[in-house]
RNA sequence: GCCGCCGUAGCUUAGUUGGUAGAGCGCCGGACUGUUAAUCCGGUGGUCCCCCGUUCAAGUCGGGGCGGCGGCGCCA
């Protein structure tokens, strides 16, 4: 491991200190008998500039290209005219790798940037986004360890679906087939019996031909369940976990976030109690708008969208019809037409980071949801079997990572908050 | 699955009523005493997505195919 400080560690006050930084060529700029070289490590940038009296380290950064890996030593000098105002005088030069071009330049498509996604992720802009989605599950896990969440390690080859059948991978397992899971859920449920409140974090699946920005055929799933919870105390527990993630975010990040969102008003409000407004209430809101929409459908993303503009914060939808929710979803005892089911929206037009229901717990009740759907009860026998054998009420949710990462960094499609998307289009690189 | 759009140099693109392909960036060479995506001068670079057709002549017109993008539905 080379001995070296990080860009954003060099101070003005460290003038005269000789140091040495290991990264990459961010820009050259040659001006007389000058060469400036700003270096770019995971930390940020620093400008290293060589003159021609430096001789052999002078010459090599006259030939590097940008983005050749360099190590650099030179003596701190503080500078306002450098970028960040401090500069390195740069005396050695090493290059670990001249780089002749590099394909990214200025002027890149974004379907180009993502057929070269792993030069891509040269770029600090990248690197942000990868660092609060860090810093989003950092402060998930503080919460939910403080909390007294335990995370489990749910399997991702299953026989079967979580909700319909069309949208699974299918492949090969021996002389079996097997699907890659879209959702631990079903398998979160069975773990409560013995750790009562759980969580993992999970890559799904989903084999859905979405064009959408808030789809993605593979995607970071965060999910929690808990025993003796009723849909109103797994609202809390989202809006709790939610707020802490986002505003520790906000506390540890706000420059990586300030390089794409400028309004930081929707995250600030972005604190407990979160506005809860019923399906109904939903719907005749939309109404009000002028929205074509009955009682019973489903809202379809512009619904979604209109009814974001209404809050500054995430908000919940909650009280759905039945019909148009998941059959594990718990009926509303005071009204059958109803589950007890709950969206979380993301504000600015984002919509729907989290989906969670109350589940039901009645053996008999599952198992009529489960033929209206017009399934097979046998092929969920061993969940049925978590209704037989000391079911309690429970409930929990899930969350999409990267839709939040994409709400926090106001990112126009949830495929650049990951490091290398999956659409139906795009398996490399 | 449905609706709409696009495909020209490494990248971003112009290309008129069909007349034989142009620019910017990058890259290479040169100039320049501090640049901030430096600037200036010169050079390099083309399977016009593929196939078939119309025509004296197709990047351009017609048919078919392939690939991608935007949105809907579905969802996290």
């Amino acid at each position: 491991m080379i001995d070296k400080v990080y860009c954003v560690d060099v101070k003005p006050e460290m003038e005269g200190k000789k140091v040495k930084l290991a990264g990459w060529v961010y820009r050259k700029r040659e001006v007389g008998k000058k060469v400036f070289i700003v270096l770019r490590d995971s930390s940020g940038i620093i400008q290293i500039i060589f003159r021609k009296e430096d001789g052999d380290a002078y010459q090599k950064a006259k030939s590097t290209g940008i983005e050749s890996s360099v190590v650099v030593e030179g003596t701190v000098k503080a500078d306002p005219r450098a970028p960040t105002g401090v500069e390195i005088q740069g005396e050695r030069l090493e290059i670990i790798q001249n780089v002749e071009f590099f394909p990214i330049t200025k002027d890149a498509s974004d379907e180009f940037l993502l057929d070269v996604r792993h030069l891509h992720l040269h770029s600090p802009k990248v690197a942000a986004v990868m660092k609060v989605k860090a810093t989003l599950m950092q402060a998930a896990r503080e919460w939910l360890l403080q909390d007294g969440w335990y995370e489990v390690f749910p399997p991702i080859l299953v026989t079967g679906a979580v909700e319909g059948g069309s949208t699974l991978f299918k492949l090969k397992y021996f002389d079996r087939q097997a699907y890659l899971s879209q959702s631990a859920q079903l398998y979160l449920e069975a773990a409560i019996f013995g750790l009562e409140k759980v969580w993992s974090l999970t890559p799904s699946f989903r084999a859905e031909k979405s064009r959408t920005r808030r789809h993605l055929t593979e995607f970071w799933h965060l999910e929690l369940e808990a025993a003796w919870m009723d849909l109103w105390d797994i609202l809390k527990v989202e809006e709790e976990l939610v707020s802490y993630m986002v505003q520790r975010t906000l506390e540890l990040r706000r420059g990586d976030i300030e390089t794409f969102r400028k309004d930081f008003t929707t995250l600030r409000k972005t604190v407990p109690p979160f506005p809860r407004i019923s399906y109904d209430e939903a719907i005749d809101i939309l109404q009000s708008k002028g929205v074509e929409i009955e009682w019973g459908e489903d809202m379809g993303a512009d619904e979604e969208r209109i009814l974001t503009q209404e809050f500054e914060s995430p908000f919940f939808v909650y009280g759905y019809p039945k019909h148009i929710k998941a059959f594990y979803m718990k009926e509303d005892p005071e009204d059958p037409r109803k589950a007890l089911a709950a969206d979380m929206l993301a504000p600015e037009g984002y919509g729907e980071v989290i989906g969670g229901s109350q589940r039901e717990d009645s053996y008999e009740k599952l198992v009529q949801r489960i033929l209206d759907e017009g399934m097979d009860p046998k092929d969920y026998e061993w969940y049925l079997d978590l209704r037989k054998y000391g079911s309690v009420p429970h409930s929990g949710f899930g969350l999409g990572l990267e839709r939040l990462v994409a709400w926090v960094m106001n990112l126009d499609h949830v495929r650049w908050a990951t490091l290398f998307p999956r659409t139906p289009s795009r398996l490399y690189p």
